[in-house]
DNA sequence: CTGAAAGCGCTAACAT
DNA sequence: ATGTTAGCGCTTTCAG
């Protein structure tokens, strides 16, 4: 059986309300010997407090809940390590779930989140219409934070400038020469690419150039299953709304023994490290994720440790890498 | 505040007793229409359980742990969303700990974890010295699995042949007309490296042919460091430990402008996802991901459901998938 | 078939 | 300065 603080208190001879008080520091009208005695005795028995117990009295269990759309895409798994990693020197452990994007599954699991009593939540993609829960979190005030806010504009939100994202690449893309444009992704329902592809647009359409849409998942797949119509069309420059969508159509550029960037230059959104590795090397937008982690849960603290604690939506600026896969259009010798 | 079992009871005018019953299936002895009742004022009130509260009578929490070495290594995050995607399929919520291969924190996780009540724990790529956290696992009798073992021989072992991996790769190599071959990768403390290595090395040294060992870290920057060397070698082919070691040996050897695989032939291990995305395509071993998280999903609940249950070390089969990256060797001209 | 009561491990008044 | 006590939300005998 485990150790509980019975045991300690024994073994110390006092009482467990002593305990307790010494071991969370609260012992501020302790004598220094009763303190080192129970510090001697949870050192013997190798007492470790039960959370689970404490978080039933004190609605304290130093758990949060983190929620991401899909941890193999190395975005979302570079948040998630940075996060977690950030909230574990605070004193948190981090119940990892994966939505996969479904709202039903995003739904249980805060639910199950909440019956686990977290301190804290980090949603990450939410999903649009899963308002109810958010005013569910919010009268059982458990503080929560919106990352990656695809969908609606909520309070609690830290975002990247997709808007500024989008324009850089814009603005790269023209200075190399381009003259027709490709935007690859799918807004109809998330917000931030809505926003990548009005800053996007807002420059090339005051250049006067041509700029033509394709939808498709924001997937490796649903660059792949896409490319093909691009190839074909007069665009020589792609912006893709992740990077996952670029290295989807990479692949189908290599099996079409396509030469990039000579043949059609392509540029990503988010940076995930493998954007260096790919051949060529990725140009795209890159979102200051350590930082994001770092305000996240700095803000997330914040809001758990005083409830009137407040703030709107975060802007967090971004910036252009430029690497091998743009370059000037391939002008066809006419 | 939140819904209680309190509240539901009032409601259906019932005791606790009866609604925890009902709610937990255990209501053999309860007339439909109580049931009935207190199902609706659950519905009605929208209780939610609080594994908490539970936990700390039933000692049952639904909640499993686990610690991988590094989350952003796609391999990791394959095999965790695998885990937890079963594991929530069986109830289960999963507290994901990112070790970084400390010791230390791997300890303090551990602990961290016996004290939220986890019902069992999955550890992968366990550190060598910590074998007394998996006795104080059984003397809490908290069920426990190690995955990717790296490390020491351990009971409730799910691990891949390697050994096979290793030979399997030489063949393929040796097949092609390769004479003197590199291993890249470290066991002097991974015991599973070193299995890959034994059935590599197995089969070069039977037929009579030279391998160049070189010792480096299991990464990506562990490949790009160690791999002009391998260049400056009279190695034709070489073996990686994992697929991350040949992503950084494709860095440099696209930077030293070689042709893979006409100057060098590269392996990996593993089959992530991005080994496809490579260019060119890496050949490598893959390990059965889908496979290994479903028996290890239901191994770890056998074990919670019945403590006599227990295995030893399972071995599941690897299979090599040649893609681009490995070729005849670039003889040259005399 | 259902309710009353005890108690899981811990903390937070309130006593002493 | 420390101990006593009540109770967090739930499950589980044991009565009835």
């Amino acid at each position: 059986m485990a150790i509980t603080i019975k045991d300690v208190a024994k073994l110390a001879g006092v009482s467990t309300a002593t305990v307790s008080m010494v071991v969370n520091n609260k012992a501020d009208r302790i004598t220094q010997k009763t303190k080192d005695d129970v510090l001697a005795a949870v050192g013997e028995l190798g007492y470790k407090p039960n959370y689970t117990a404490r978080s039933l009295v004190s609605s304290e269990s130093f758990t949060i809940g983190l929620i991401v759309p899909e941890i193999t895409n190395p975005f979302f798994a570079e948040l998630a390590r940075n996060l977690e990693n950030h909230l574990h020197q605070a004193g948190y452990v981090t119940f990892l779930c994966n939505s996969g994007e479904n709202l039903s599954l995003e739904e249980r699991y805060i639910d199950e989140l909440i019956g686990r009593s977290v301190d804290g939540l980090i949603i990450c993609g939410l999903t649009a219409e899963n308002k109810e829960k958010l005013k569910l979190l919010e009268k059982l005030s458990i503080p929560y934070l919106i990352l990656d806010n695809r969908r609606v504009q909520s309070n609690f939100s830290i975002v990247i400038d997709d808007f500024e994202g989008g324009k850089l690449t814009a603005q790269h893309l023209l200075s190399l020469g381009h003259d027709t444009f490709a935007f690859v992704g799918d807004f109809s329902d998330y917000q931030n690419i809505y926003r990548r592809y009005e800053g996007f647009s807002e420059v090339l359409l005051k250049a006067g150039k041509e700029i033509i849409i394709y939808k498709t998942d924001l997937t490796r797949k649903g660059g792949q299953k896409i490319a093909k119509k691009i190839f074909n069309s007069k665009a020589t420059a792609v912006f893709c709304s992740n990077d996952l969508i670029a290295v989807g159509i990479y692949e189908q550029a290599h099996l079409d023994g396509l030469h990039l960037p000579k043949d059609l230059s392509i540029t990503g959104f988010d940076d995930i490290s493998f954007a260096e590795i790919l051949f060529p090397k990725l140009t795209t937008i890159k979102q200051p994720l350590e930082e994001i982690s770092k305000i996240a849960v700095s803000n997330l603290l914040k809001m758990i440790q005083n409830s009137d604690f407040s703030f709107d939506t975060l802007v967090l600026p971004v910036k252009l890498v430029v690497r091998d896969s743009t370059g000037k259009p391939n002008v066809p010798s006419s």
